[in-house]
DNA sequence: TTTACTGTACCGACTGGACGGTTTACAAAA
DNA sequence: TTTTGTAAACCGTCCAGTCGGTACAGTAAA
């Protein structure tokens, strides 16, 4: 995907313009419908090309569905960097990215819907699963080493996934007022535990 | 299904008896294999009766994904109610209960492993979703006016949930040691609060 | 500067199987 | 003799994956 401005000098699509484009049309049916809508004849025609053409880029619907996974794992994680740069190297950066980039995803329902049906693909999709499960432990790894006392980090990341675990499937969701006060008091808790 | 002690006094079956037949079968089923083997002739033939049979029972699948929802609701906030009680009245009480019922239920890995496919199902089956989220809306008033502060109740309700959800799908979950911590830190959290 | 060939990207008809739900027939208890 | 419960064949739909083929860009020998 390198220096991808050129814009098609000749007229013809990259296969990795392709990729994205059929990325962003089926998380928009992910968005829109949910799990069980998205098939590949349906993914195929809101990406505008044919079911045998996306077959071309990904062999098989597993294929396609673990591609999805590694697409949104890396704009989340983009986000985490930029934000852990944000914080600079303080004790807790880290912890405190984790909330900050949690929080801010999961408030847009776009987002919310979107990770609802990808956390309900790995019931079904056991490779995606244990990509999320690898993420989610070295995710784990960071907090316990990023400068607080590990029970601690570990409690406020939880509190963080319970966080996001309500607001993605409208579980009793705090309202705003409560929502502020709880990441107020994350941070808070962070600073305390150093 | 009050007083199913009676053990049958003809031969038949109590049409309670059968459909809690049912609910067990498909529960592993979901166990065992997943959403997406949950079909009506497996979770008939589990129970040891034809799919017509299941039929008569239940009018189509999701009558049934709704009548198990209930079923594992049920058995929960039974166990909800049980520990309460043996809280007594104090401040904190419920939500001491519901962390307890909430871990109890979550180290099985059978358990843990039925409730990650119940979770993935909400996606499919809108009607046991709104159920679900009535209950955390029920359970989120409880923890608001269980006698602590309400910001505070609320954020140590969504630590159980995060140590649930971790547990659940084996996102980094916390070891024996780790898990021990938090739940003596989270009980004693309610307790500093009152 | 045509011609022949190769690889990439894409198309769309078709197949085979799974699954939800219907229908019909039948058995036994009340 | 009606109600309750069970069985099993069958139907229609949906969908993942296959496959033969097209369009076109680049390349290189003729």
């Amino acid at each position: 995907m390198q220096e991808s401005t050129r814009e098609n000098i000749g007229q013809r699509r990259t296969a990795a313009e392709t990729r994205d484009l059929i990325f962003q049309a089926a998380s928009q049916i992910l968005i829109d419908e949910g799990l069980s809508s998205l098939t590949l004849a349906k993914a195929a025609e809101q990406a505008g090309l044919s079911k045998g053409g996306l077959l071309y880029h990904f062999p098989n619907k597993v294929a396609l569905i673990d591609a999805i996974f590694e697409y949104h794992n890396d704009i989340f994680e983009r986000r985490l960097d930029e934000l852990c740069a944000e914080e600079g190297h303080a004790p807790g950066a880290w912890l405190k990215a984790y909330a900050r980039a949690s929080v801010e995803q999961i408030i847009d329902e776009d987002t919310a819907s979107l990770y609802a049906s990808l956390f309900a693909a790995e019931e079904k999709y056991a490779s995606a699963h244990a990509k999320m499960r690898q993420k989610y432990i070295d995710w784990q790894d960071k907090v316990e080493n990023c400068g607080l006392d590990p029970n601690w980090a570990m409690l406020i990341r939880l509190t963080v996934d319970g966080l996001w675990f309500s607001e993605m499937h409208q579980y009793g969701p705090p309202n705003t007022q409560q929502r502020d006060w709880l990441i107020t008091q994350i941070m808070e808790l962070v600073d305390q535990h150093q």
